[in-house]
Order: C-alpha cells, then structure tokens, then sequence
DNA sequence: ATAAAATGATCAGTAAAACTTACCATAATA
DNA sequence: TATTATGGTAAGTTTTACTGATCATTTTAT
C-alpha cells in the first residue's frame, strides 16, 4: 500500500537542492552521480509524479516536488534528532539515574562521589532519596529507582548485589559514659547498660549480642533524636561506623570486637533487567570509586 | 558519525513489540525470524546499546529500548504521514489547483466545468479568479496561477497555449437597431453607427475591420456599463459571442462575415514548467471536456 | 559559429545489504 | 521428561545500491 520512503534518496533530494545539481550533490555525498540519478527516479516511480522538471539542463524542483521539500526536510530532520537523542543517551552523555540509598551512606559518602560523577558525566541527570534498607530493597524491586546502595537484606533471586564495603558495627554513647575509653569491647560489656535501638538494630540479629535486643525498651529511628538521646547521656546505642556521625563532639563509637559485627553495603539492581545507560554509567562509576577503598 | 537508522528496523521492533515476540512479529511482516534477528542486532549495534534483554526466553525491552519506542514509532508515523500526504497529491486525490480566467469564459463555461470537475476530484481545491486576458497572461507568466484560460495574447516561448475553442466576433446592438435584422455583416456596414470599444475590440486590429477602432471615440472597459450603454442604445460594439450575455433581451448579436473574425481560446500554463498533479488533473479535465465540443 | 565544458540519463557489471532455509541452544510447558 | 515454545547462528541466495564508462543535451566560452 503505502511505499516505503528510504531516507538516503531523501537526503539525495535535498543535497541536490542544496547543492545546486546532481553532480554537486554526488560530490557532496561522495557517491557516483548516477547513483543520485537512479535513486532519484526511483523515489519518483515510488511517488508516482516527478520531483525535478526533465527538461532543461538544471535541476529544477516540479510543484509536486515544491511541496515535498519540505516534508522531506522535516522528516530527515527528525529521523536525525531521534538518532543523536539516542546516541547521546546510549554513550552516557545524557540521561537519567535515580539513585536511592540508606541515609548513612547518602550523608556520608554521596557527596564527594556524586560530584566526581557529575564531573565526569555532565549530562546525566541524578535522583538520590534516602530510605532505611528495606524501603531501598522495596524502591529497587518496584523499579521506581535503578539503583540502591544499601546493606543486603533478603538477597532475592530478582535482585542483584554487589558488595562494595564493609561497615563495622560499634557502639555509641557520651564520652563520660564508662564505656568510653574502651578500645573495643565483647557484647556482654554492655549489658548493664540502658540499650537504645535503632534503625540498625537488626543487623545484630543472628549473632550472640542478640540476646541485647530483648532486654531494651527504647526505640528511636529518627538520627537526630537518638544523637539527642544519646547526648542526654539516657542509654548507648549500636550504630555501623558510617552511620556514626563524627561531628557530635560528645559521643563515642567503640567497636564491638565480639561478636565482629559488620554490615555489608553494596549496590543493588534488578536481576534480570539491565540497567539504562546512564544507570550503567553511575553503577560502573561506584564500583571503581570504591572498590577496595573501605573493603 | 551519525548512524542511519533505516526505517524497516524500526518497523521491526515496534512489530515484536506489538505482537509480543520475534516470531509473531516475522509472521505479521511476512519475513522469516531470522530477518527479524539480525535487522534487530544491527541497529542494537548501530546504537551501541541492546534494546531487548538477552536472557529470558521472552522479548522484553532494555531501559534504553523503552526510552527508544515512542520516538521510534513517532518517527515511523511522520513517514507515514508524509508518504500518505504526498501520495495523496500525486494521484490526485488532493491538492489546490489556481486558474485565472477571462471573465466570459469564467461566467459563461467555468459553472458547468467545476462543477464536474469537483464532482471527479472531491479532494483537489480550485480557486478561480478572472481578469482580462492580458492579466490571465501575467498571472500564468509570474506563477500567481498554473492556468489560465484566455484567448491568446503574445505568443511567448516561456508560455504555452492549448487551444480550445474557436469564439467568432461579431456585432451587439439593441433590437431596434438597423443592423440587428440582418444574419450576418460585412465590416463597413458598421461605419454609420456609434462603435463603442470594449476590452476585446482589439482583436479586430490587424483585420481591414481595424479602421473601425480610428473613428470610435467611446470606450468602456466594464461588461455591465456596456451592456447598459448598448440597450440605451448609444451604439453598436463588437463582442466575441462568448462574451455575448443571451440573457439581455433587447440586445442582438450579429455575427460578423467579412472579415470572419475569431479568438482562439484555450489553455495556458508556463512552457518550461510542469503543473502539480492537482493543476494536471484540472488541464486533462479540461481538454478532455471542451475536445471537439466548441471547435 | 564552433569548440569546450557542463548538465543529467543510461547501461552493464559489481559490491553490499537484506533475506531465506536449515539448524542450534535454551527456557517455558505439558 | 518429552515437547513446544523462545531467539540465535551459519551458509547460501536474492535483491538492492552503487560504480565506471558512455551518451545526449544544453550552456558557456572562444
């Protein structure tokens, strides 16, 4: 029904316009002149009228081709921006990541890898939002973001993890607290303590230093309440090292040496879905910017 | 640098997009699977980046084959588009065709024609207007109109003239005049009477009828203050027969035997220039109708 | 007026592409 | 576990697109 218009006689058309003649346009588009000759008079069986008058020795547009220059321009003119937009995309110089990420990680190590990331590709557009390790894993899973950076937590056959760095686990009170000047401490050193849980807290699950959990009455999952708490001197908490935030003068982190606890933050994606490229571009940015550097 | 993306392929993803599946999508295309594959491969390769997932068994997109499809099908329904439109116009089933016309002909053969022609080509678009013939002339020579119809003016290389129909000159006088009894007339039984010049009185120069103009001293360019001049009975003119208005009871026409004075009316259209379909559809319509019937 | 140079068209042969048939590997289905 | 899907691969064929040589006209220059 409906022939098909190839878009290099098009350009043809065009070149010959623009160039002023068959030969010119043949120069212009390296290829022999009675290959634009050919390709001309097929387009015009195809059409069904001529596109340039027959008669005199220039080549001049018929009114049918008048009205087709036009169309034929836009219509190049779109196949090639379709084609560069895709090509921009495909090579990472455009587009689109989003991002989610537990907060301590977000807080603390996105800043400087997002700005060496924006650097290095500046057209890709970025989405970072901060979610505790299973809001990651629900946004991942869902696909509302490409990649999570998140402590594993139910590996699943659908999701992809790969390690990035390993965050030990400690414990967190005042500097007045008689834990304190300890250098590293066994999970039994706490129970006399007032044991504030947190967001984290489950990371403890599994091990020995369980058996803690039971016996705390407080929950806090907002940071800065629990920093305040804490402050107050009311109890200690067990944070990741990362999740530690250093500038409160007043409080300490003591790792716990037994059991060795650690969380195990990585990337997360999709399984069996490959990532856009500028997805592709972030996850590869990340693995080389911290492979090795906390492991 | 930039890829070419044939529009087949295009039309090959959107396929096995639509139908679900590479097989169904070569069933539909009436290609074999093969086809598909590699058509598939080679724009993946094009583009640098896979549009389908490799792994499963079933056909699904990548993210970047999912940013790709709306353009994909956008660009292939501007083909479309354009092909359907520039179809349409080359067969003549749409288009715009601009005629100019002396004003006898418009008034007196164009109603009937168009009305034919409209009805045989509901898509094409006329726009008729009227002038005198060496106005038509301009208008065909400067492109304002593909067509004219006239009698001929200045035989011109850069125009060319299809003759139509003969148009015999004689005399219009009111019926109570001396010469409106007679059936014919020789030129110098007009010599004692009033002659009122008009827009065609020159075709009678170059005739022996010529000395006629040298003594007439009135001239009227407007066919209704003619026509109004003649049933005062101010005096005689002369007229092609076409211009002649039947429907002006008292005035008579008189056709003049000696010298046996026509125009010759017909088509014009710019030599060296051929007509859109639309103006083609309109000259072929025309000629096929007036053929024989007015000669 | 004549020669020269330019225009686009034509034709045969060739290189490139697109496609088909046959077959393979893998995953879902019965 | 056999079956029937899926899509991928390879060799061979058809189709398409192109080149090089040549021609007929028209335009330009001498």
């Amino acid at each position: 029904m409906l022939p098909e218009l190839k878009l290099a006689p098009l350009r043809y058309v065009l070149a010959i316009l623009d160039s002023g003649g068959f030969h010119a346009a043949a120069k212009q588009l390296h290829r022999s002149q009675p290959a634009i000759s050919m390709a001309v008079r097929d387009l015009e069986e195809r059409l069904g009228q001529p596109l340039f008058e027959k008669g005199g020795g220039k080549a001049l547009l018929t009114p049918f081709g008048r009205w087709c220059e036009p169309r034929f321009r836009e219509l190049v003119a779109h196949h090639d921006r379709v084609c560069r937009d895709a090509l921009a995309i495909a090579r990472q110089q455009r587009g689109r990541v989003d991002i989610a990420a537990v907060p301590s990680v977000a807080s603390r190590l996105m800043p400087a890898l997002l700005a060496g990331f924006l650097e290095a590709y500046p057209g890709i557009d970025i989405s970072l939002q901060d979610g505790h390790s299973e809001r990651v894993n629900e946004m991942v899973l869902k696909g509302e973001v490409e990649l999570g950076i998140t402590s594993l937590w139910l590996p699943d056959d659908t999701l992809r993890f790969d390690a990035l760095l390993h965050d030990d686990i400690g414990v967190v009170c005042r500097d007045d607290h008689p834990l304190a000047q300890k250098d590293a401490l066994h999970w039994r050193a706490l129970k006399p303590y007032t044991l504030i849980r947190n967001g984290t807290s489950r990371l403890l699950e599994g091990s020995p230093a369980a058996e803690l959990l039971a016996h705390s009455t407080l929950y806090i999952s907002n940071m800065i309440s629990l920093t305040a708490m804490l402050e107050a001197g009311i109890g200690v908490t067990t944070l990741p090292r990362l999740a530690f935030q250093e500038e409160h003068q007043r409080l300490r982190f003591i790792p716990l040496a037994t059991p060795h606890l650690e969380r195990r933050i990585g990337l997360l994606r999709r399984a069996r879905q490959s990532l856009s490229p500028a997805a592709d571009a972030m996850y590869g940015y990340l693995m080389a910017q911290l492979e090795g550097s906390h492991r």
